[in-house]
DNA sequence: AGGATTTGTGCAACCGATTGCACAAACGTT
DNA sequence: AACGTTTGTGCAATCGGTTGCACAAATCCT
């Protein structure tokens, strides 16, 4: 494929490539006549920018980088992301943006990754979806002044441009209509706690039962990997205990799933009769799963809109920064309804 | 953040930006000693080159465009996508190339983003994750003998690289196993019928019927859109027919489950023993719907994978282009069993 | 030892855009 | 008619790499 590049198009229309430039940015000062001519002549040569050439001179790329769990994680399976990617990419569509995924290379680390896209000027900024305590990809991100936007909290820095729901309360919630329907042996199980937003919810979960005077029981805490899996395995463990939960808050759906599936395999027990689950995300999965689960929807595409409306609001130095906090809805469904 | 260039890299160690260049790609006339130096001083340094130069210099973006469906759509939501970004996803990462999220911007038609994505070179090559009937793209990107992948297949062309499953022949397995749970009165709900899976499937479907003798009935072959909303309302169109179907094959699980829920209204109505459903694409939903959908698995991840690994082949000149056709597993659950 | 060959490095052109500045043409003013 | 403005366009440097070619130094040969 031959390429056509901008001086063709300007000696076709008879003009300089600079004109051709000015043309392409709709700069004031060249004449309607002159614009028409040479718009005409793009059309006819099928001519498109070259965007290296663009952004090496320009210094912007046009791309965004949506940074995603690292992709060998099976946590990528998550639907959350997709509906995150789906916000996004009905913001960036309107903006004339692209998205780029940035995942880990082999033998990258998190922060590596970073330094990669970000030095190598792959793209004009970045939104992380999720957070970490301490987290270096953050720190780095802060200290080199670069346009990113968190979806989730951040612990130790309260400068950053972020979206979030208040999911401590959302947990507390979650965890008071476990509580109001009579349940007192509530168990939390996770993925990494070293995620904020698990650690977050974790919080939400302590609060709720302390407010109503319940014993905090350290075998009802356990915690492993954001996976189905995991689910499974966490029930295991507390299905083996001298006292059995009557209720499981779970840190996300993917878990809640896998709990349920464990919990299934033994005859004699029933949710929501003998368990109660609840969850966070609100993914198909909690809805078409049977019995439906009782999620917190928070809204996964509007955090991804919001995310890079914020991060677009940067590049244009406009306002809005800061952190921004969006609703949560609990979706009450049969797991945590004896009818 | 000041940025730091070949020149800062050439100048600390000593030697000429060439050379710099040379020992990042590893070029083999440079001595080991020099190769050290200088990625010491890279190191030092935290650099890292700037792509956009790069690309413009070496004609390669090492980016893949996966191109979604318009973001508009919200098919978009399939956790079909989602699966095969995996895939490719984890092929990438293994060879150092990044994903870019190929979707149009406003204004944009199919076809316009294609131009502006490959005439812009912002990336080498590109995934396509549908076909239609005549599509416009697919004779574009083969015109101008643009680098890509088909998930799927091509009417008009056979001599495109692509991955797929034998969709044809999965319908008809699937129809056949309706049948032969002793069902008759067998419908088709399908997406746009100009995507040529949805195509196939319909025409697997037929060739059941025709081979067991069934009668096709016009009013049992409907279509509107990969929704769930579509599937939805193409079950009540199917409802109010004076002879209701015994079974109903969708062409996707976002359409069964929509089906399933308008089924569910219905009080007289049970799945499966009034009707049966069966679908496509093995996704969450089906796994974690009540009651679990009939589903083929057509592994998403592996087409995801199949075609990245296919699309680098193309950009190394190595052999296996043409079409690779995938194994299917039909998924009997219960929404065919009846115990 | 001198010439041929190999090895390692640098020079400079080039990739295709953007943009500050200069300047010609067209216009308005007195 | 002469001069100052305004308007529209072109020149040329620049962005940060890659790569063909030239060439110096090191090695090998007879």
């Amino acid at each position: 494929m031959q390429k056509i590049t901008m001086k063709d198009v300007a000696k076709l229309a008879g003009v300089s490539a600079s004109t051709v430039s000015r043309v392409i940015s709709d700069d004031q000062r060249i004449s309607q006549a002159t614009k028409d001519k040479v718009l005409k002549v793009m059309e006819k040569l099928n001519y498109y920018p070259n965007s290296a050439a663009r952004s090496l001179a320009s210094d912007k790329t046009e791309i965004i980088g949506l940074v995603m769990p690292s992709c060998q994680e099976d946590i990528f399976i998550n639907p959350f992301f997709q509906e995150v990617l789906r916000g996004v990419s009905s913001i960036t569509s309107q903006n004339s943006l692209d998205i780029l995924i940035v995942t880990n290379h082999e033998g990258e680390d998190d922060l590596d990754v970073l330094k990669r896209i970000i030095q190598g000027q792959k793209v004009d900024g970045v939104i992380l979806t999720r957070s970490q305590k301490n987290d270096k990809g953050i720190s780095y991100l802060r200290e080199h002044n670069i346009p990113f936007v968190l979806i989730g909290s951040c612990l130790e820095y309260d400068d950053i441009t972020a979206v979030d729901n208040d999911n401590e309360q959302a947990a507390y919630d979650l965890t008071s209509l476990l509580i109001n329907k009579g349940r007192e042996k509530i168990a939390f199980i996770s993925g990494e706690i070293d995620s904020v937003v698990a650690l977050k919810r974790y919080q939400g979960y302590l609060r709720a039962l302390e407010y109503y005077n319940i014993e905090v029981k350290e075998e009802y805490f356990i915690s492993d990997e954001f996976l189905e899996e995991s689910g499974y395995q966490l029930m295991s463990q507390l299905l083996e205990l001298d006292d059995i939960p009557d209720a499981v808050v779970c840190a996300d759906d993917l878990i809640c799933v896998g709990a349920l599936k464990r919990i299934k395999k033994e005859k004699n027990y029933n949710v929501p009769k003998d368990i109660m689950l609840a969850s966070f995300n609100n993914t198909i999965l909690a809805k078409y799963s049977d019995p439906a689960i009782t999620s917190v929807d928070i809204n996964g595409i509007q955090l991804g809109k919001i995310a890079s409306k914020k991060l677009i609001n940067i590049f244009n130095e406009s306002q809005s920064r800061g952190k921004e906090v969006l609703d949560y809805e609990i979706k009450e469904r049969d797991s945590t309804d004896l009818k």
